[in-house]
DNA sequence: CTGTTAGCGCCTTCAT
DNA sequence: ATGAAGGCGCTAACAG
């Protein structure tokens, strides 16, 4: 037979007390004699109290101390993909340091098929801030959601929303730099893989009009930046998810369409290093070599411990990335100051690219 | 110049109806009349009213709608893990189903060397229920903080804690499945590659000292089966995180510890799939052929698209063991029953097993 | 179907 | 250094 959960009304009967003097036992912010503190905190343990109620301290407070992190439309993609997980990491280790809680929020409810509108949590969940770490985009149906609830936002890679902190890489550099490896090793025939498109994924090649339709930040920037860099790009193909199968199909769709050696593009742009590795396995076992026969190139700079050889790549800080989105709601908790904050990349040149087959 | 956020009251007056007419036309708790269920929509829309403020409907209704999912002592090293995140993707899906948001909350504090506290999270952030991921240990500060605050407990593999709902798989019947694959292929000298023992992590040979220390469940239920087997162990190796390298490390100390090729051992039963990929990674490069020369077992049943051949495994069901953990909350939730579940293991014969080399 | 009433538990003035 | 009072925004219970 359990009583009701004590408050700190019982609790500060209990020690003798008056309930703000109690409160500041627990809160200490505020001055509080040693002895009175003792005494209070005595009379909780006693009665088998677990200190503060948080409905009543976010009521009053009007603080949640909690953030929200948006991540992409199914959980199970975000996890799995050690780009979001390292990004991840460093966003909830600078919260944590500052006692601030993580609500994952899928952003976008799941229907039968395909998604459409937006998680109940979003519209209902008590936080301070929200994070959209794999960015906004046109007419987001969340950031709208968010913003009429008033509760300001940080954005990862994608510089569309007004009012909101932003943390992005420079994607189309990086790219660039990797484009231009390639062409100084001597490659002429290129192709890319990409990363999803849109909410809406799909996987295939991709012609003129789907082009049009890329709405995710990274993959915009980094076929621009093909596309921008004037080479001969043979062909464009679009992934579902960046996963190490997904690369491999893709590899295999594109040895299918070009099955002459002496016209197939001899260079390969893999949009993420799980892209890249799935390629180069599926090269393997076609029975071509990397980088002899074709070079192959990823994006990110993430381990890949089984992989033998290193993947030549853009490397992107990824656990800062996250670390920067943590500060950037800090700061916005702290002040309302909005802040854009953008990393730099790095390319790392490895084992899968060298020059083009002699004809 | 932005005013205060409107209130319930607000909407209220500009619909003019009462405030807990207005409350109705939110909640759906209760009949209300379509024609003024719209009338209040379209006040709130008008004052730009972005739903109840959860504090006060938390504090008043007395729930959170939040689960808090502690998971191990670093959120990096669960994410990384496609074990844990199978997991947290099933617990997930179950959860979002039934509208219940997911804090993640790390568990212990991290300090500078070691780890030691309660989470400050744990202790103040508001939940309706916890979800212990990873098991309890004895005596675990997490739980009599969560205790201490009423909070009702799910339990995933480990049985020490009482009054909390318990999801777990047969480890022990799994493990001696596979070393009773391995005896009936004629391997008669065994060793050992474990998960990590206990928070205080470390890397190395057990000696029976050390054997006495562990503290986590699945790591002492493998095991304990392969102790219990009657198979000649011929050593233990722990290691410090279930990745790919620390398996390859393992294998390379049990090469180093084993270089005749006549005592060697001819059967590797490893933990984790990715521990026994990482050994069958490093038997190859030491120039030895699997299972030719020596067999590896591994124990989950994941996904390794990268890997060359497919590993003899114990496939556990890993997303309906989340889905299970969210199913116990929300029966604890919708009448507090208290339940306990046991999944099912399945042994999955690869081609990283087959007869020990004659001799 | 709608309105009235009465707090939920806490923290922040402000006074002592 | 401590106490008294008020109210954060909402919803449950009941009355009409």
């Amino acid at each position: 037979m359990s009583r009701a959960r004590p408050t700190l009304t019982d609790v500060a009967h209990a020690a003798g007390v008056s309930v703000s003097t109690a409160s500041l036992a627990f809160s200490a912010s505020g001055p509080i004699a040693e002895a009175t503190r003792t005494k209070v905190l005595d009379a909780a343990a006693e009665l088998g109290y677990g200190g503060p109620n948080p409905a009543g301290r976010q009521l009053r407070s009007g603080r949640y101390d909690i953030v929200g992190v948006v991540i992409g439309d199914k959980l199970k993609r975000s996890f799995r993909d050690p780009v979001s997980v390292q990004v991840l990491d460093g966003l909830t280790s600078a919260l944590g340091e500052a006692d601030l809680g993580v609500l994952l929020v899928p952003g976008v409810e799941s229907g039968i098929d395909g998604e459409v509108g937006v998680d109940p949590l979003l519209m209902s969940a008590g936080m301070d801030v929200a994070v959209l770490i794999w960015g906004a985009h046109v007419d987001d149906p969340r950031v709208d959601a968010l913003r009429r609830r008033g509760i300001p936002l940080v954005v990862g890679e994608g510089n569309e929303v007004d009012d909101a902190a932003l943390v992005e890489i420079d994607d189309h550099g990086g790219v660039l730099a990797i484009v231009d490896h390639l062409r100084d090793l001597g490659h002429e025939r290129f192709v890319t893989i990409t990363l999803p498109f849109r909410m809406g994924r799909r996987e295939g090649w991709v012609d003129d009009a789907r082009r049009e339709l890329v709405d995710w930040t990274p993959t915009r920037h980094r076929l621009d930046a093909v596309l921008d860099s004037g080479v001969d790009l043979l062909g464009t193909y679009e992934t579902e998810a960046s996963l190490v199968e997904n690369g491999s199909a893709a590899m295999r769709a594109i040895l299918d369409r070009f099955p002459d050696p002496a016209t197939r593009p001899t260079a390969v742009v893999a949009q993420s290093d799980l892209l890249a590795a799935g390629a180069v396995l599926a090269l393997r076992e076609a029975g071509l070599r990397v980088p002899e026969d074709v070079s192959v190139a990823g994006f990110d700079g993430i381990d890949l411990p089984w992989f033998a050889g290193e993947l030549t790549t853009v490397v992107q800080p990824l656990e800062e990335k996250g670390r920067a989105m943590g500060l950037a709601v800090r700061q916005l908790l702290a002040d309302g100051t909005v802040t854009r904050t953008s990393m730099p990349v790095r390319l790392r040149i490895g084992t899968t690219t060298g020059p083009p087959p002699a004809r």
